[in-house]
RNA sequence: GCACCUUUAGCUCAGCUGGAUAGAGCGCUGCCCUCCGAAGGCAGAGGCCAGAGGUUCGAAUCCUCUAAGGUGCGCCA
């Protein structure tokens, strides 16, 4: 139940009254209509812009409009009162019924309150953390990790029909190198003293792994040439490192809905089938590119390559596709795997990239419109850096130093909910601090703590009903007399509960989850500013003694904040606390 | 050199497909709470939305240029 929709159906119900009364002209477009909260609460409850949109396709007075759109609409019984203001706004006041039948709408509809069909179903593809399986997910990727699953779940909940995929980089020489590390700590588990050169991992993290390939395979492997074990250790390291990852997500509570392997394109035609469709197209050519200015590079040498015609689709210079030795570039399975993507369907695919990977957008971009004739949107997010801090100073990550932060590190000492929380409090595209202390800080500062207090207060109000032998489950409170909660306080707060609806569409539409994150602190907020008026005005207490009608309207609105708290926390991936500890 | 991202209060950041007097937290100032539903509450000060042009009824938001910071730029994925 979205009022703003509702109350925007009814200006557009309005508006064609109006035409077909000849007081606008036909064959207008109304798309620009909108309805929206006011920015300051003392205009009214929502306004429209209509008369200022439609006054010069009209060719009328702002004015004018307005104030034949706010005498019809005044006659409707929903609206208290329209009035014109400013450049030509029209400001609503709404009954109290309708805020009353929110909060009834909201403990009716619980979980679904606020979901949306907006999406129309339309399949989607959200592609997110997608680490070359070559060791365990490190900072960076808990926040590509969290934005994407709960990006996920908004476009979920906004009515589409979403695949969370993992793109496995199985297929490149980095594997190779993670095969020859296994096998060191392969011999090391052998016995054998082994020294890790350069182009080699020396994490500890594959010294099990080494033991059991031991345990597996004996000493089958010990002293045979690389050709001889390669391909087997490689296809075991890969597996163990995505065992490693899986259980990584798993601890963060990302579970994917599809783990795609680049080594799949290989030998399978699928590249060459990729390659060939834009060729087809005329976007393959074999080329020579120039090298890229001020930058230099010393052994610059002119190269003929297959190039990717990629500037006929955005991009700034074309793209090799095969090396010089014939060999595919890593951009070629990418588009193999994105051309996979768009033949399966998808109606829209998005990719969640790392900052550092921001160079890739445009050919990516370019790559996708050209294997779907522009069909098929691609979005791509970018989650910046996260900056670590501990005891209030940065704290800098070094393999060598042995201060290498995993996502297991930060899982492990501040929990998945706190973690998942407070990525999501700043925009993707910004950078994020991340302070070990603060996050578990319990007080205002921390918005993963308000948020969670606000919650466990509606808990801690259902438990003390209880405990009064006031009867409080959601049916009952649907059912009970809401009339009774026509304080302007109580309706503050079912206001902002209407804006849920909307929000979640407003983020849903631009794929950014943490305006998800930033309405719950102010909904919380509304809730323990209503709680604090409580302190001193007895009568705005949720418990009411000897009022049984009355305590449970308050409750009931009670009730619909934590209904939205918990829905939103769910599509952050965050369980809502029942108390606070 | 080029591309992308960022630039909003002293600090960290929100800001809705362009809307009214630009918001929040911290910090600062003042008042209140020690009869507990206070891991506090209320109020206030604080802004050339980096700068300059443009688009229009209207710009923090869209376009162009400039400045500062960040990321990246052909046989690494």
């Amino acid at each position: 139940m979205n009022l703003f929709t509702e109350i925007r159906g009814l200006v557009i119900a309005a508006l064609e009254q109006m035409q077909s009364e000849g007081v606008l002209p036909e064959g207008l477009n109304f798309a620009n209509v909108a309805v929206e909260p006011p920015r300051d609460a003392a205009h009214g409850d929502m306004a429209t812009n209509a008369a200022m949109v439609l006054a010069k396709p009209a060719k009328m007075k702002p004015r004018d409009i307005a104030d034949t759109l706010a005498s019809k609409l005044a006659a409707d019984p929903r609206v208290t009162n329209a009035e014109v203001a400013g450049p030509g706004f029209l400001n609503l006041r709404l009954a109290t019924e309708l805020w009353q039948g929110l909060v009834k709408s909201a403990l009716e509809t619980r979980a679904d309150f606020g979901r949306s069909k907006m999406g129309k179903d339309l399949k989607v593809n959200v592609e997110y953390v997608s680490a070359n399986p070559t060791g365990p997910l490190h900072v960076g990727h808990t926040r590509g990790a969290v934005f994407g699953d709960a990006l996920a779940s908004l476009l979920d909940f906004v009515g589409y029909d979403v695949t969370r995929e993992y793109y496995i980089n199985d297929g490149g020489a980095q594997v190779d190198v993670l095969a020859r590390s296994v096998y060191l700590r392969y011999l090391e588990a052998h016995g054998q003293e082994v020294a890790f050169e350069d182009g080699t991992y020396p994490g500890d993290y594959l010294i099990p792994v080494g033991q059991e390939l031991k345990d597996k395979v004996g000493d089958a492997y010990v002293g045979q040439p690389e050709d001889v074990w390669l391909l087997e250790i490689r296809n075991f390291a890969t597996e163990a490192m995505m065992d490693l990852i899986r259980a990584d997500l798993k601890a963060l509570g990302v579970e994917m809905d599809l783990f795609y392997s680049e080594k799949s394109l290989y030998g399978t035609g699928k590249i060459e089938a990729a390659l060939k469709s834009l060729e087809d197209k005329g976007l393959i050519y074999v080329g020579v590119l120039e090298p890229p200015k001020g930058k230099k590079p010393e052994d610059w040498e002119p190269r003929e390559q297959t190039l990717f015609k990629s500037t006929d689709h955005g991009d700034d210079v074309d793209r090799p596709v095969k090396k010089s030795d014939g060999a595919w570039t890593y951009f070629a399975p990418d588009i193999a795997y994105h051309y996979d993507k768009v033949s399966r369907g998808y109606d829209e695919l998005i990719d969640v990239f790392g900052a550092d990977h921001g160079g890739y957008v445009k050919r990516m971009k370019a790559a996708v419109s050209a294997l779907s004739d522009g069909k098929v949107p691609l979005d791509i997010k970018l989650t910046q850096l996260v900056k670590l801090w501990k005891n209030g100073e940065p704290f800098k990550m070094s393999k060598r130093a042995g201060t290498f932060i995993t996502l297991r590190d930060v899982v492990d000492q501040v929990g998945a909910d706190v973690t998942r929380f407070h990525m999501l409090t700043r925009k993707n595209d910004a950078p994020l601090d991340f302070d070990f202390d603060k996050v578990l800080e319990q007080s205002k500062d921390n918005p993963v703590f308000y948020v969670q207090y606000a919650h466990a207060r509606v808990c801690s109000v259902l438990r003390k009903a209880e405990e009064a032998g006031i009867v409080a489950d959601d049916t009952t409170l649907a059912a009970a007399d809401l009339s009774k909660l026509s304080h302007d306080a109580e309706i503050s707060v079912a206001k902002k509960i209407a804006e849920w609806p909307r929000l979640v569409e407003i983020a849903g539409r631009t794929n950014e989850p943490h305006r998800v994150a930033f309405y719950l602190y102010e909904l919380a907020s509304e809730l323990h500013a209503f709680w604090n008026k409580g302190n001193e005005d007895p009568s705005l207490r949720f418990i009411q003694e000897g009022d049984v009608a009355t305590s449970q309207a308050k409750i009931a609105l009670a009730r619909a904040v934590a209904v939205v708290i918990s829905a939103g926390l769910g599509i952050l991936g965050v369980t809502p606390a029942q108390e606070m500890r």
